[in-house]
DNA sequence: GAGTAGGTCGGAAAGTTTCCTACTCGAGGT
DNA sequence: ACCTCGAGTAGGAAACTTTCCGACCTACTC
């Protein structure tokens, strides 16, 4: 249902090539007229058409010739970086980080903050702040923003903007979008931080062509991100993945069977004197420390666990390791497949360490937000979108 | 990917026009031409040119006409009943049951025997015999067949022809599917039972307009048919929803939560004697054998424990309870929401139970058959589909 | 007579083919 | 070492084809 196109008037067809064109030039970068050609099947004299017509709609551009080939040169053409500014931003318990992006997925500027403690107006007061600076240093205002994705330690509904079961934030609902938009007036979407971390998995990770796979991340809690047929899996009202609670043998139903808490519980109990994060934990295994290292195990027994019964109910084609759990791969993995192949899980399950160099949430979001701009501006353009010309490339799902 | 046109002359255009006049035909029944030209969208001059060529090659046909309203009679035209015919076949552990249907879904004809017991050729041969019966009653030959679908208690590969994990089916691997296919030359596809009940439930059932739900059925075993944005998921290599060996906290790992063994083992500690089937346990309890009822509380006590776990990965809008639980949903779900209450799940669930009269997983063979039997007839005729015009319609996912 | 179904014709829109020009590289001759 | 010419390529213009649409017309029924 939805935007799908029924039928329509001949220029429909114009929509579809121009859309066509649009996205070869998007997907594989300055590229020359024959090549569009070849590529979309249409003749030349349609491509330099619509090419004439993109770039007088301002998407695309010329972008210097090549002269590799012999003949005369051929002009080369890119998306219009300028056509579609977008925001990312992670709301983590340490940092507030944001990024500002074009349409090509340049980075234009970065800015980040300490995270506010308590109240939802101080965090969404550090994210204008942060939309401020990075649109300053990058010469523009933050009224030129298409799209800005704030990934937060929370549930979020689908609407994208109703907070649920915060992790470290207020509960507001819809408090911190609103807040935020106030002083920000762009298209926001807020996204749980697990899910972004996925999308950046899928666009800079280890999951290019993989169409079904989860992404454990270790926050407070533990979450999953979970893409299906190479969308983002959000769930009826957004709580898929919530996998922190799934039962197991050793805890009781109810409680959480893996997360920063019941890591600090183990470490407590194994006698691990003070109250190390997770992170530190991981350090102290690294450096041979046997009650650390026991830590680490039960850990890995629990991902272990929680990724077969997952396994179960979807049956992904891999797991990937995010977020604290990321970092730490290196003494997590080995354990967990041993505990998988320990317990005969019915399922084979492979299990890797995630591939995304830096803040895999700011990744996500910087992503999200500029797929989102750039779509917005592409259908503004070349009318609404008749059809997914790249079902991989469409991970938005429902949200509006 | 895919079959996504990119970009094309102008013919595709028709296509699509003809394929969105084609879908509001097969969709709203005997139409008019000026509904179909409301509908679509399209002149009434193209809709009269596109159904003449529909008609012209078959697959539509003129159906009588419209006299209620004033002024000259419209002619109606549906979808040619002949154009597509599908077999749809249930391999149970008691019968094979079999029905032939048309393109509009009507039935033809329907036979059914006692389940071969042993042997992958007896299966296969009871398959082909049901499918000549069929043809013969229906006046046609197998050959005429356009698309068979099998279900089968059996994890099925994606390719819809390797068997895995058969609950009293022999493991045969590609052999049942090449069995049947020496005698029944035709299109053939076997899938998971559960997945096809949960394909009837969408159909004909309570599920209609729900785009997530999970179809909890029992078996032999316990099986969740997912259904996610409107198409069957199944999961890497088919094994999704095998959520009967989720772990419990009663239960060791790697043991089965739930299943027709499962009760019969809870019905032997609770003192019940012989060897009663999960069918007649739930018939003793609905006539008030206490032993019996502690069996259906224990039993809605799993599936409540089961549902939680689902909604906790993919969180689904909606539980459905359709097998031999199906018919038992008067014990059952007052149980399971009572249960699921006192565990405070974290999500809100919502479970019923099925809306399906008769036998789902024929009947959703039956559909499933029918839709890409019409499927393959429609592309033929108007062109490969350039995409979902109704992306509920189309679960088949990525079976060949 | 008003309203509706269906048909026909000419125009408009979009894409393709064909032909043409201009440019560059490289091979071979001088 | 320089020149010439052929092959291959990029870009553009005109004529043609396909397809859809609006307008007009006829016929039918209440």
């Amino acid at each position: 249902m939805s935007g799908n196109y029924l039928a329509g008037p001949q220029g429909l067809l114009w929509s579809i090539n121009a859309r066509a064109v649009l996205d070869v030039v998007d997907r594989e970068g300055p590229l020359g007229r024959p090549e569009i050609t070849r590529a979309t099947g249409l003749s030349k004299t349609t491509v330099a058409q619509t090419l004439r017509e993109l770039v007088a709609r301002g998407v695309v551009e010329e972008a210097g010739a090549d002269t590799t080939r012999r003949g005369p040169a051929a002009t080369l053409y890119r998306v219009a970086p300028r056509c579609a500014l977008a925001l990312g931003v992670d709301i983590g318990h340490l940092r507030v980080r944001a990024v500002l992006v074009d349409a090509v997925g340049e980075t234009l500027a970065q800015a980040e903050t300490e995270a506010p403690r308590r109240r939802v107006a101080d965090t969404a007061a550090a994210v204008t702040a942060l939309a401020a600076e990075c649109a300053g240093r990058a010469g523009t205002e933050t009224g030129a923003i298409g799209q800005a994705v704030v990934g937060v330690p929370a549930v979020v509904a689908r609407d994208g903007r109703t907070v649920r079961r915060a992790y470290g934030l207020p509960q507001g609902g819809r408090g911190l979008a609103e807040a935020i938009e106030r002083d920000l007036p762009v298209p926001l979407l807020l996204e749980n931080d697990v899910n972004l971390a996925a999308v950046a998995e899928q666009r800079f990770g280890a999951c290019a062509d993989v169409a079904d796979f989860v992404l454990l991340g270790l926050g407070v809690g533990l979450g999953a991100g979970i893409v299906l047929g190479g969308r983002l899996h959000r769930g009826f009202a957004g709580g898929a993945g919530e996998v922190g609670f799934l039962p197991h043998p050793a805890t009781e139903l109810g409680t959480e069977v893996l997360g920063a808490r019941r890591i600090a519980e183990q470490a407590r109990q194994a006698g691990i004197e003070g109250r190390p994060s997770p992170r530190e934990i991981f350090e102290s295994a690294r450096g041979g420390d046997e009650r650390a290292l026991a830590v680490v195990d039960a850990t890995a027994r629990r991902i272990a666990h929680v990724a077969a019964s997952i396994a179960l109910v979807i049956e992904p084609e891999l797991f990937v390791l995010g977020g604290a759990f990321g970092a730490s791969a290196d003494l997590l993995l080995g354990r967990i497949r041993r505990h998988l192949a320990r317990d005969a899980a019915p399922l084979p399950i492979r299990i890797i360490a995630s591939g995304v160099p830096g803040d895999a949430v700011l990744r996500g979001a910087a992503w999200l937000a500029r797929h989102r701009a750039r779509e917005r501006a592409f259908a503004a353009v070349v009318g609404g979108r008749p059809y997914d010309t790249d079902p991989a490339g469409s991970e938005e799902g429902d949200i509006a």
